[in-house]
DNA sequence: TTGAAAGCGCTAACAT
DNA sequence: ATGTTAGCGCTTTCAA
């Protein structure tokens, strides 16, 4: 006896994984029957459920939902794709978009772009192969191969952080051209005679600078300087940035726009090292409205995007889709605010 | 010949998807051919390779990676637990961490625990479900059914932050007693005489809180007042921290050991704001170098911790193990470095 | 170099 | 309330 179970398990030294048939058998029931225990407790007997349920805990059971997900064509996972996860921008729309999906079960896999579209679509089709149920896109720049695999793969996409007549599917955001003429208004109602740029490589941040400089030239301003950086935002930058344009383009007084509140700290530290009072000398204007925009020295002027808000419509325009309701509107517009404070 | 046709696809209209299938018959080659001319191209004769990627291209075929992972048992998924994704702490080590293992092909499952146990153990369980191939966790403490459950999977895993002699399986960091008395020794050997802690609710940080603290109190400081938060770091509360350690505790002048760069960045903005002198009157320690500490006024001196190298590291740590490297040391210790700036 | 067959661990019909 | 059967779209042997 003992010699026949030696010959017979030869080499069998992987352990067997715990499978539902694992746990099927202790409970004495059909394998199918655990799937239901586990998916829809209703239609299993209390008395089963119990031996089942006493069977997943002894046996340590632990579901394999890759099985499940090729099983259903289902794989309760959402893909994101965002320019940078240390820009607290993102991040943070992540947060709560996370949230507001998780409560309905789903997972999120995040990648990089780097705000690059090529990335972007190398990325995509790396993500696809996942088989997401739907997929969270920034921006509405995307590369036409990108587009394409979207749309063959027939799943919801939600483009955040900007707004568009043609959205792959859905879009939430608001206008970044008219948050800049909107910063332009702000500035000449408060008697603003000279303004400048200071931006960082972003394409958005791009058009709310341009929207900005049309709107104050239409309105009788010589010149709208500006200082652009290719890549992220930092307080280094926006030293330097003032640093530039105190010293390179002659700005001797006025209001900066920066496309971030991180620039615009940088601004404000540095128009301290130089002596220069805010807002008497420069004023600053900063974008985003993060945590510490309120407690800067002077408090931050700053338009504030709803980043919560951003992430629980985007989260709720997916999940309708996912739960096949008819979303009416394509676009979601979620605007903005002009926060004063102190620096303008 | 038509009506045939209407007769045999009865209600067939859901769109077949596209699949290997799909793309050999096409290429006239068996579905094998085309798994191995995806997976290991060499073994296949270059004209049906030409002919399987022209397939591929008119098809548009997207491999089926869910497939895939039930049938070889590789997810080729890396699940990463870190307590906060808008901490930037964590999300730059997420970033270089991710750019190393996606160098050999995996992608990262993020998920937040809100620096709870509990939720690092549901996370577990449900990440567990996705079959990943090795995991990273934030620290060292973590419940028993979490420890239980990665042991159980029997993956590697990299705890990340910290040291143990003990670890799940492998771990890289740098010992928090030892940077708490570091700084300690640092603080008398620049003749500071008083001392005050200024911490956030994060449990690694109360440990270098404390090992400072026992230090000095061992070397005959009187006492080492501190303001703690529940929760994570910002500017907001730094400013609220010393106005909390001036306002209640009298503290007067000394050194601020803070637990991160962000709170001593609003130690520094409240100290302005009354008119105390830094580092005259206070002197500022932060945690962690980040980007900003070299831009601060004056510039920040803080305790640096290489975060690339340590995502790096957590990286070719569980890489080593996934292709069944045998790794000689379970505990890597990257240290960490006091840098000496303008504020200490 | 290529193919046939057998699963991976589950869910989705369809019985009973 | 429970079970049977048939896949999901791949990879892994093993043959040819």
């Amino acid at each position: 006896m003992l010699k026949n179970q030696r010959v017979t398990d030869k080499e069998d030294r992987s352990p067997r994984p715990v499978t539902m048939e694992t746990v099927a058998r202790l409970a004495g029931v059909s394998q199918v029957t655990v799937s239901r225990a586990l998916n829809e407790p209703d239609k299993v007997s209390p008395a089963t459920l119990a031996r089942i349920r006493h069977a997943i805990a002894v046996t340590g059971y632990v579901p394999n939902l890759v099985a499940g997900a090729l099983a259903s064509k289902r794989s309760k996972l959402i893909a994101a794709l965002i320019p940078s996860i240390t820009n607290i921008v993102y991040s943070s729309l992540m947060q709560h978009f996370s949230q507001a999906v998780r409560a309905s079960g789903y997972q999120l896999l995040m990648s990089e772009t780097g705000f690059s579209q090529d990335e972007e679509q190398e990325l995509v089709a790396k993500l696809l192969t996942r088989r997401p149920d739907a997929v969270l896109l920034t921006g509405i720049r995307h590369s036409d191969p990108c587009r394409h695999m979207l749309l063959g793969a027939g799943i919801p996409v939600v483009e955040v952080w900007d707004v568009t007549e043609t959205p792959i599917d859905t879009c939430v955001g608001f206008s970044h051209t008219e948050a800049g003429k909107a910063v332009a208004a702000f500035v000449r109602e408060n008697g603003y005679r000279r303004a400048a740029n200071v931006s960082a490589g972003d394409e958005r941040a791009l058009r709310r600078k341009d929207a900005f400089a049309r709107a104050l030239i239409e309105a009788g301003f010589a010149s709208v300087p500006e200082v652009c950086f290719e890549g992220g935002a930092s307080i280094e930058r926006g030293r330097l940035a003032l640093a530039r344009l105190v010293d390179e383009q002659a700005f001797r007084d006025g209001v900066i726009f920066c496309s971030s509140d991180l620039l615009a700290h940088g601004v404000l530290i540095e128009a301290q090292a130089r002596g220069l009072r805010v807002p008497e000398d420069v004023a600053v204007i900063g974008f985003g409205d993060q945590v510490f925009a309120a407690h800067t020295l002077p408090p931050l002027t700053t338009v504030r995007v709803d980043r919560a808000l951003l992430g629980e419509r985007a989260a709720s325009a997916l999940l309708a889709r996912l739960n096949g309701v008819e979303v009416p509107e394509k676009t979601i517009d979620i605007g903005f605010e002009i926060v004063r404070r102190a620096t303008a």
